[in-house]
DNA sequence: TTGTAAGCGTTATCAT
DNA sequence: ATGATAACGCTTACAA
């Protein structure tokens, strides 16, 4: 299990093994022929550079960090995969790492990438996490910090975020013309900023169609589809089922409409649903599920693209980037006439 | 942002690199106050070992890598956290990639971890993947890997997988007992082995209960919901639709389900459903969803044992693994007296 | 117990 | 166009 070398080819071919290292980096001057025959001779010889020394003699690793807090759940895993396409194509390695909704596994997460050298880090923050000093201290000092997702505009850092206000706001507002009178918000944590930016979109909503304030509520739940149910049974419980929801995201919504099916309510004759964050079972429940589709892609890309400006230009300007979603309606947020 | 190297915390103290060394590894000999000195001195100049000179000088990475067909099912994610909670406890780092469940992406991922100098490899191979001869090679020449699901139990190399006859068996004798007599399967690709055993498995339990052989019927969807739609939509086409159905998977079977129920059938009056693999919407969905369990968490981390067993000791003995299920009964396959 | 220095496999500067 | 060699930051014999 020898590796072998540069200098292995070096000797073999009788030239420097500044030659062969000129061969595999079109970047110096070499002889064609040269060129060709170091190449040649290395892939019958089975070298391939050794990339830790060449992160070494560089100083710098080709690694991105990427921190998420969970890739159970679709969202994160096609950003996660989004990144790694991106980063692939432009000659990084990925290291991938996952808080589970930890702030105190994510501040792990983020020493331990920081000093495995990585060139940058992309953070997609954890529940939660107001205490983002470390990471900015950091990025002061000029180490690339890209930030994505559920982080408050104010930062000053690059990041790039949705609009959730907006959209929570159109998906509300779609619920108020369909004619649902009474609309409750599942709001997952308050102290998560898209969930905040989701109910200011609501209650803008509210605002705007001067729905009368008994008339909506804002539930605090979480993100799992177990907790929607858990809120269903307790609104049951004290017969406070309103027209239609609007979720915090699709989970919630599939487990609140699971428990209030089991209990005999119809959806959406019954109760209406909007959702979140689209997922795949959007389309795949009855009745199929109305929700925001949020571009993972290209938010993906363009944290991407942002932390690679960082890391080739440490002068580059911080920028926000907000992305837009769209609104797809479907059965269990239509009223029949 | 120059990084504090050995030599600075050496200089400061007046010591050599060496006992910096030293104090950070405490396999070597070095006074109790010195060590304490030094750390101290470290901690307080932000200095950290700079993690690529170690590999380097030390010609291992504490790099593993793990390639998986996708992330985007649970199936798949929780068996990457599980592997990377696992190694970071025992010092390493996780590199992911995915093949994207083609072939060709695969190869080229193990191309790109072997030579990124991972110290082993654990990788859940693509579907209709017959051609691994040169994991096999890597794996001769002394090369770390460790096969995890979705391999025939034959190949030369340690691996864990699922015991796909025996709880494919399992659950179609479930059907079979609550006496649905028109028993179809759903059956992934037939080029697939998990696929292949679970074929096996209905087959064996369709010839110990004699089941007809114009009562059952095997059919090749692919894994995904959309291509379960597909099916029924021909079946009820065909006007061929039986008892039950039992699934390669979750997916396929709530694609199926979403088709039947979109044309007026009710599961499980009509027809009833067992799906593989479980996922978390097999509860979340009306009815709940039977299905198989595969215990990903104790999958993944015994296939991380198998692999550290292998890099610390290449005389280690090829060991497979195979882990067993649990059959989860649920609404959608039992039948109402 | 501590220090010296060679070595890990590259890149990059400076000669030639 | 090519070669010699220092440097990257660490570990680890070996010497002291």
């Amino acid at each position: 299990m020898k590796h072998v070398t540069i200098k292995d080819v070096a000797k073999r071919l009788n030239v420097s093994v500044s030659s062969v290292s000129r061969a595999f980096n079109d970047k110096y001057d070499i002889k064609k022929e040269t060129k060709e025959l170091i190449l040649k001779t290395a892939e019958e010889m089975g070298y391939f550079p050794n990339p830790i020394a060449k992160k070494l003699s560089q100083n710098r690793s080709l690694n991105i960090g990427v921190i998420v807090p969970e890739f159970i759940n679709e969202y994160y895993s096609e950003m996660v995969i989004a990144l790694q396409e991106f980063f692939i194509s432009k000659g990084y390695q990925v290291l991938v790492m996952q808080s589970n909704e930890n702030v105190e596994q994510e501040l792990k997460n983020v020493k331990t990438l920081i000093h495995s050298m990585t060139d940058g880090l992309i953070i997609a923050p954890t529940v939660g996490n107001n205490n983002m000093s470390y990471y900015l201290q950091h990025h002061r000092e000029g180490y690339p910090i890209v930030f994505l997702n559920r982080v408050e505009e104010s930062i000053p850092a690059s990041k790039v975020i949705f609009n959730n206000v907006k959209w929570s706001f159109f998906a509300t507002e779609h619920l108020i013309r369909q004619n649902y009178k009474k609309i409750y918000h599942l709001a997952g944590y308050k102290d998560l900023c898209v969930s905040e930016e989701r109910i200011q979109g609501f209650k803008k909503a509210m605002r705007k169609h001067k729905v009368p304030i008994e008339n909506y509520k804002i539930i605090e739940t979480g993100l799992l589809a177990k907790e929607g149910m858990e809120i269903i049974e307790d609104l049951i419980f004290n017969h406070d089922i309103p027209d239609a929801f609007f979720c915090v995201n699709d989970m919630i919504a599939l487990g609140a409409i699971k428990k209030l099916k089991d209990n005999g309510y119809r959806v959406p004759e019954d109760v209406a649903f909007v959702g979140f964050t689209e997922t795949s079972m959007a389309e795949l429940v009855t009745p199929q599920l109305s929700s925001v589709k949020q571009p993972t892609y290209e938010m993906a890309k363009k944290a991407g693209e942002l932390l690679i400006e960082r890391i080739e230009n440490s002068e580059a300007e911080i920028e926000t980037v907000i992305i837009n979603g769209e609104l797809n309606i479907r059965k269990s947020s239509i009223k029949e006439k």
